[in-house]
DNA sequence: TACAATTTTAAACAAATGATTAAAATACTT
DNA sequence: AAGTATTTTAATCATTTGTTTAAAATTGTA
């Protein structure tokens, strides 16, 4: 019989396996692409088990989505209430993803697909939406605007100036490489850049011209 | 007997009719979450006609694959070459994307998608890399660089930061109007504000804070 | 109209898929 | 060690999938 939580905490190994297998097969193929016996094979567990721990193909994708939109939002809204100021902050939010994504290649397709595909399974996904709406971000945005520190401007269009600009360098890699050529190498280098792009041309513009440095 | 060819240009409807239908479910449900009955659905055909017109569900997909590949990039090639000023370019840039994304909404995630799951598809589409790649663009920013212009740039940056800035306002929207919750008519007022704030964002970036106004 | 070529249809095929079952293997408790 | 509960396995199920086939319907042509 099929344990509905995980109430003897001993035997994590097998729903451990087939979670990170899931998490892998997942974001490589997409929920569609996917099947019960990929992940098995990959987890190296009979296929059946993937039914055993939970239930359903469905239920084990849920699973994996909401860590990786955990995954994808945790560290903004960990910095958003940092009592820090807004040019470091963004300086930080930047600099964040950049590591998320350059340590996630596929989370960035992978959420936004699955999102675009199924929009009732992130309608679901309360919490987040919840917790960044009453960041602390919103007012240190409208604080900074009044006293004249940053230009009018709302904290929608920052956060999708950040997520925009850092999430394409990877979504679009293989188009990136393919069409300039570019080794791994090179396209290494040419993200780290791209990123202090980024952070130049969105303080600039927010703050106005840097007079440092 | 099936025509390889499209010899006789009398029978369009059918085979069209496929095409047509093939782009709308391929957009909205992707290669792997497409059947050839769905297909046959929309285009309210027998399904064993999908075979008969594309030999097969790949072929088919391919079809439809590099036309939406041609969509992508076509205008901004068309833009890429015309005799005018940089930053004249870069707003006609920026407007065109906005406008093909507004109107072919699901375009942006299902190119970079199914690019990202099968790269090997775009790896044969050569003839859009070769153009890019030879375009005037290139010579032209090297040129505004020499000249004092601009800032000291790729072409390969300034069209990340185009392309990212556009093409992230319409694959978040879901993500956008669920977080901030927004009407669809919020979102539009959002997304044309948004442009403007790239096309200065970036423009100030590039050319330095704008003279004029 | 009669004949041939083309297009469309319904039926079927083999393979793959998500899921289930019942037995076997393992772990746990007394 | 014996007995119970849990985990794992192989086999199987009903659907769905891409594709094929052979007959029917339609179109074009003499």
């Amino acid at each position: 019989m099929k344990p509905l939580m995980n109430m003897n905490c001993s035997n994590k190994s097998a729903e451990e396996k087939i979670k990170i297998a899931a998490i892998k097969v997942f974001l490589e193929k997409g929920f569609d692409g996917t099947t019960i016996r990929d992940i098995a094979k990959e987890a190296d567990l009979n296929c059946a088990l993937m039914n055993y721990y939970f239930r359903s193909k469905e239920k084990l994708f849920r699973s994996v989505f909401e860590d990786m939109i955990q995954l994808f939002f945790k560290g903004i809204l960990e910095i958003f209430n940092q009592p820090i100021s807004l040019r470091n902050k963004l300086n930080k939010l930047i600099d964040h993803d950049f590591e998320m994504f350059k340590n996630n290649p596929k989370l960035a397709n992978f959420v936004l697909n699955e999102l675009t595909r199924n929009p009732e399974r992130f309608l679901e996904t309360l919490s987040i939406k919840k917790v960044l709406n009453q960041s602390f971000f919103e007012k240190q945005v409208l604080d900074a605007i009044k006293s004249g520190e940053i230009r009018d401007i709302s904290a929608v269009h920052i956060m999708l100036l950040l997520k925009s600009n850092i999430q394409f360098i990877f979504q679009s890699r293989i188009m990136t490489t393919q069409i300039w050529g570019m080794t791994d190498e090179d396209f290494d280098i040419f993200a780290a850049n791209h990123k202090e792009i980024i952070k130049e041309m969105i303080g600039n513009y927010l703050f106005g011209p840097a007079d440092t440095e």
